[in-house]
DNA sequence: ATGATTTTGCAACAAAGTTGCATTCCCTGT
DNA sequence: ACAGGGAATGCAACTTTGTTGCAAAATCAT
């Protein structure tokens, strides 16, 4: 079996075409991909309303995780092993976005630093977005 | 001259009912505000084309910034003094939003700890972004 | 292989954001 | 105070983005 038939499986999602290609996307990519992307990857084979409802589903599955940032467009990337703990979803590592290439990419060797917060404030989950110029582009 | 006025004008802005408004209901409002909320305050008064480029105009002024969120919805903040530093918006102050009520707020008190990128990255802007339950929710 | 269930595509819709242009408003100089 | 030039606003039209219902097709378990 192959590995994204494996992890289709493991999240207890029946092995679709749509869906497998969708994760061989994500898995050729080395950067965070919003929807358009991927559209504009496979619109010809499948519909606009498919798309949705896949990422839709990989996101509650734990597949893939949704990076905040302040243009407004939402992308996402694939969870590795560690971001999901015990059924949920744990990302504590720092995300960077790079204003030449516009490329968003998961900082897996940055982890988010603690934070202590107002008295009476709980914290669920957190989120660093860095921008910036990255490697390729500098 | 209001202090509302002064904002606009220290921003080399002329000062227009429009823009005066929207300032307003940003100052009466304690938490982040998406182009929505402010649309339910003054739709009544104002074309949804003018309330969408005044947020653009503030935000190229720095008279607001906006925050990241993984929700997909764009919400703006009046920027403080510190903000702007020598024209150029730095924000270091975490963002809070509460799962319970959906507001967002600036944590003033609440900077942002540094972070070490991997070798080649530079870094221009950093956020912070809290999601949980807020205190007057808990 | 067959039937139950899930997924997909299509159509229609709703919401969010953008653009061009004519009108109105604001600011400056007199 | 007021006239003229430039900027801001409103309106209409449009594009993009996201959602929903339903029938057809694909998947899965037996």
């Amino acid at each position: 079996m192959s590995q994204i038939e494996s992890i289709l499986k493991n999240s207890t999602l029946s092995v679709t075409t749509g869906r497998k290609r969708i994760l061989e996307i994500f898995l050729s990519s080395n950067n965070a991909l919003a929807h358009q992307d991927i559209e504009s990857q496979c619109a010809d084979e499948y519909d606009r309303v498919t798309i949705y409802r896949t990422l839709q589903t990989f996101l509650e599955k734990g597949i893939i995780h949704n990076i905040p940032s302040t243009d407004n467009i939402t992308r996402y990337a694939l969870c590795n092993e560690a971001c999901i703990v015990s059924g949920h979803h744990h990302d504590n590592h720092v995300h960077f976005k790079c204003d030449s290439c516009g490329k968003t990419v998961c900082l897996d060797e940055v982890t988010i630093p603690k934070v202590q917060l107002p008295k009476g404030y709980t914290m669920k989950e957190i989120n660093m977005v860095v921008n910036g110029v990255c490697k390729t582009c500098r």
